[in-house]
DNA sequence: CTAATGATTCGATGATACTAGAAATGTCGA
DNA sequence: TCGACATTTCTAGTATCATCGAATCATTAG
């Protein structure tokens, strides 16, 4: 995953209602869940959520798909996967995340 | 960590600049950086720096102290190890999400 | 004290995000 | 085709974010 692409995905889940959304969606698992029920499970106006299930949608963190008259959000782990690679990875020191990894390599500096 | 506290953490990471700040940070290791030195490698102009600086250390991302006319910013290692634990276990299935024991074999195009 | 330096805060401006009702779109059953 | 339903798109208002020069604060040396 490039910087741009996780800059997208940090900002769509940068957000209350968002990640609400998303986390209810991992729950659900792969078989995704219908806008309505999103709705109905976190008391929001259908508009407001389908502004957040689009920018979620244009993140690539989550996937679209119609059933009858029920469009149906599903999360896309890789996606996500990708994500917490790319802060291991950039932002982790390069090494693992663990508490006590901290890096050996100290720069000494001439002051 | 909790979901609160991961949303400030994600909203600081969801921009070019502070992304490029934390992960200049991180390569700087647990000595960190003068200020002056991150709006130099950055080429941003000091205030618009100082800006990104203080978003990135109210979520908790990044510390600062002082060392004589310098103030010294330094990556919170901890900070990001509770906010990639955190979407692990909420936003990945409950699973491991991350290859958990592959931490950097894959090949990535310098950006 | 005064000057110089490193960094922050202030202030104004423009851009973008969030909210939610109303209207429009797509789908299905009869 | 018609009506009901699920959802999105339109629209407008409000709020927050980003930028950066100028002014200010903090620290050190002389």
């Amino acid at each position: 995953m490039k910087a741009e692409a996780a800059v997208d995905a940090l900002s769509a889940l940068a957000n209350d209602h968002r990640l609400a959304v998303f986390r209810l969606l991992v729950q659900a698992g792969p078989e995704g869940k219908p806008a309505g029920a999103i709705a109905d499970a976190l008391a929001m106006p259908a508009s407001s959520l389908s502004f957040h299930l689009a920018h979620l949608n244009r993140a690539g963190l989550i996937t679209q798909s119609r059933d009858g008259r029920s469009l149906i959000y599903a999360a896309d782990f890789a996606a996500m996967t990708g994500l917490v690679g790319f802060l291991t990875e950039n932002c982790c020191g390069g090494a693992s995340c663990a508490p006590s990894a901290a890096p050996s390599q100290k720069k000494r500096k001439a002051s």
